[in-house]
DNA sequence: AACTATTTATAAGA
DNA sequence: TTCTTATAAATAGTT
């Protein structure tokens, strides 16, 4: 548009296609700001170069965010629409996931048993009964390890006088007490693994949000 | 810039603005496309005239939505994420949940009891042993029933030859069999709800999925 | 919407 | 990159 017209075709100088694109960039931003003055209008302008380079022009007084839901509302549509849905189907999944390994442990402790036949109490009791059994023996082996452990530190500490079983009486008994809330947090109590840091509460908290 | 200069301003006289932003936004538009064919650059415009009409310029051969997408990844920000970042950690917690309740069936089946001191191993014991008594229990009682519910089918279909013990003594079977996989979808078979519509996938599926 | 006098944008060169 | 400048393009005010 000066010293010579151009075609409107694509620059094949990748050096003139640059320097052209950097130019005209700031024309077009320098436009876009005047109309958003002399007409009160609202421009937002995203472009990559063709090495993905972004630049961006936005109207005063509006965040990019802003321009984006006003456009989905001015446009009725819901870009992200899809994207979302994925995730709440995935929520919803999760969520009767939870639901049913939480009545399957109930059913464990003997409760919710009226939607169950004859055969899957069977089933059931077969299954606890046996698992009663391996938590027996293994509760007995545990016990075990806790006396030969406790008869190799009465061992060693028989060396030194500062230490006796009398001053350990008690850290043994709370070793073998039964100290809280009880066997219905079990597993949560005993997970080892961290909660999500970016989440506040427990897992108990979350029971409770969640149901 | 023709016919004399004019100074960077909102036009009052709206019919003067209106006039203007129709003539500035074709030409920003003309610019925008000849940018994008020179430089073969991708570019999006998106305006509000003041009485908030849409208007939207947007390089051919990319949506918007892509755009949009392709400007959060540049950017490396989610603008959406107040809104996803809350799913995100739901969906974070109802994993870890459910990890949490696996394992403790996981337990109360006898399994992964390594991570369980003395008392935890007590406690699950007289839980599951107190299980087993009520489970047999109501297996007891759900056998009289079967066998009263039996008798009194008999007494009635005494009256209809067609219908006779003999006939139904298949039936009988397989309520009393142990029909499929087993205890361990238990609580998953007897689930009353269906799954999730907008989910191909079983339950069973989905903890695949999901662990 | 069309015209046109001017202003503005910019292609090519430095 | 930035500046220069001849020229093309855009457009303000008018019709």
């Amino acid at each position: 548009m000066a010293r010579g017209k151009i075609q409107i075709r694509r620059i094949e100088n990748s050096t003139n296609r640059q320097v052209t694109y950097s130019k005209r960039r700031s024309g077009l931003f320098k436009k876009a700001h005047e109309l958003t003055v002399l007409c009160d209008a609202q421009v937002s302008i995203i472009m990559f170069s063709c090495t993905n380079k972004l630049h961006e022009y936005i109207s005063p007084s509006i965040t990019t965010k802003q321009f984006f839901d006003q456009y989905q509302r001015t446009l009725g549509v819901d870009l992200w629409s899809s994207h979302y849905e994925e995730m709440q189907g995935h929520l919803k999944k999760l969520k009767e996931v939870n639901r049913n390994l939480r009545r399957e442990i109930r059913q464990r402790l003997g409760e919710s048993l009226n939607d169950l036949n004859y055969d899957d109490l069977r089933g059931l009791e077969q299954e606890v009964d046996g698992s009663v059994k391996i938590i027996r023996e293994r509760k007995l082996r545990n016990v075990e390890e806790i006396h030969r452990n406790l008869l190799h530190e009465f061992d060693s500490r028989d060396e030194d006088p500062h230490y006796g079983l009398v001053d350990n009486g008690g850290d043994y008994d709370s070793v073998l007490g039964f100290p809280n809330g009880g066997p219905h947090i079990l597993a949560l109590r005993l997970q080892p693994n961290p909660p999500n840091p970016h989440s506040g509460g427990s897992d108990l908290t979350t029971y409770a949000l969640l149901e």
